[in-house]
DNA sequence: GATGAATGAGCCTTCATTCAT
DNA sequence: CATGAATGAAGGCTCATTCAT
């Protein structure tokens, strides 16, 4: 009776999951869960929106589908910083370049959504708690050490000057969201500034 | 006969729509115009609901009154920085910690919203055309040329240095919205290196 | 203390009470009771509408107090027509002028209001079930006999006649209860011929 | 891969239209689209009131899409006059004995609930005002004036004639709305004894 | 008595979710 | 699996009514 075998129907199922979680991410990332419509959730992926209940139970599950794999997107993000060639400079402004870059920051702005929206699934705000931005600073703490004792950064507290620098980047990536409004992304080599001697 | 004064019904209605203004800003800032709902501003200002439909006609124009006043107050906060004592730099190292800081914070949220939301009534989106981030960049020019000629700031193109600089601030401000998250606002001083020699 | 003897107070509040039932009159009469905002009716009488409530409990209460005026004026009218001098089909040629010009008109738009809307109180509707058409049609019948007999009205059922005749009347009534629309009100005459012979 | 077919989903499109819209009619007609609720569409309908705006964005468009359509329904009952068998005045017997029938009264109800009431879309408003009394008058001028080269019309003004005519029977229609009340239909050989000889 | 600020029930409308086909 | 018709909870807004002054 089945037209397609089993195996078939499952990757049938894994490519729509696929492609429902592309398009949620985009409008999520860009409106929060709260200004994001399950319509435009469809419209963006072009299906019909009854379609999205046969893959993810609400607008919540699939929210923090996202966010769950949005996390561990950026901590493997974080990680690749590591195997760039170059100096440590070398790598923390190629980090920064992909940061001011369009692509992929989709996940960033998500995680940012969901740190700070409201309407968040109580799941997602427990998740947030154990990931907080000290996650990523201890990610960075052997590549910012390492350009310190270069002489490549300025002196003073690590810690402190990683969480500056990430939320100063947080908040150009949070700003860049619309091209609308005017405002200027600044050069990469503007903000490096602040960490260097 | 009538049973209060015309002053003190003037009084009241002042007091009263200043109380309903405040509280709608808190919320607005943060949680924009969608994710805003008129029963959190009525119990953010501890009346009913009923009554902001005395003092406001609807959320849109509770809003667009807002954003009116926060554009005069921005454009104030703005010129305010010629009064203060001090050398350019130390004009913008006030200007800096202002923004960083609690009080006033809420104004430029509000425009922000305004400016990256959905939902947001024509007349504000018109308000908003007509008044760019330009408009800071304008009125900063001539304190940041002082500065470059007094080789307090670093060369290269003025607006752009400007540009970038409110673009970061306000990124900043953005992520402070809530205490939450654990962002770290950055010292002023590491800002000021992005515009410094 | 008073600055008024009980006897001054009565008579004031008479008076308001009048005031306002002839301003409600007017604009129930018009919009129904659904369509007739309290605030309205205020206007209408140059009074607070705080103050509609020390003199009526409720819309519902000021609605059939008029109701039962209009029944009692409304009878009063129908009555008058024996006064009047003449033949009964000059009689009736005034009756029936007298239910086209726009004085007095109210109280009989008001019945029908009453009769065909909805929203109307339990106590009016029970008012209208007991005082219905055939009231007007007893209370003609002898005027309208000695048309006939006179020979001065066409052969037929007299009570039909009659209802039919006052229903007619009752529908022009109801249409120009606003001048706009371009309805044009039948002269006398014409509408004479319909019980002439 | 559609579940049904595309003709199978318009036709039920088009069935639940004409569902809402007869539904609508015949609420709208009687109590106006102030006196109107949703809900009670809905349940005269006998659907969620939800559902209603799947078919129409708002009350306003279905009174107005209504209107539009009485206005057509309107024109061509008039024209059809023209095709009945007989005299002149037999048509006019014809015309009259129709509008003081149920159906068909409520396309001719809701023109007068346009006509008169508040809150009518601005829409609305102007239709009517483009499409006044007068049309009707003009299009039944040749049948009237053929009547009266007859002699099966009384003397006179044609167009006062008409127009007084359509008024009275407009009244008895507006009247009889609703069975209650003991208005009396006139019979339609009394009523065309106000435009006979 | 008189005023108008204040309250809250109720209606219009939106949108997440369900379900027949 | 896929679609879109259908439902109903929830939010914006109005207005009858209450009440402090």
């Amino acid at each position: 009776m089945s037209p397609l075998n089993e195996e078939q129907q499952l990757q049938i199922r894994d490519e729509r999951r696929e492609q429902i979680m592309s398009a949620a991410l985009k409008v999520f990332a860009r409106r929060g869960i709260i200004g994001t419509k399950m319509s435009m959730i469809a419209a963006e992926a072009e299906i019909s929106h009854g379609l999205l209940y046969h893959y993810f139970t609400s607008k919540e599950e699939l929210f923090t589908t996202l966010v769950e794999k949005a996390m561990l997107a950026s901590d493997e993000a974080m990680q690749m910083v590591y195997k760039l060639p170059g100096s440590p400079i070398d790598k923390i402004r190629a980090l920064t370049q992909d940061m001011m870059d369009e692509g992929g920051t989709d996940y960033f702005l998500l995680i940012h959504q969901a740190r700070t929206s409201d309407g968040v699934p109580e799941k997602v705000v427990e998740l947030m708690e154990r990931y907080s931005m000290d996650n990523y600073v201890k990610q960075l703490r052997a590549l910012f050490r390492e350009g310190q004792e270069a002489g490549e950064l300025a002196e003073g507290d690590l810690d402190e000057m990683i969480a500056s620098y990430l939320s100063v980047l947080s908040g150009l990536m949070v700003l860049n969201v619309q091209k609308i409004g005017g405002y200027q992304l600044p050069k990469v080599d503007v903000l490096l500034r602040m960490i260097t001697p």
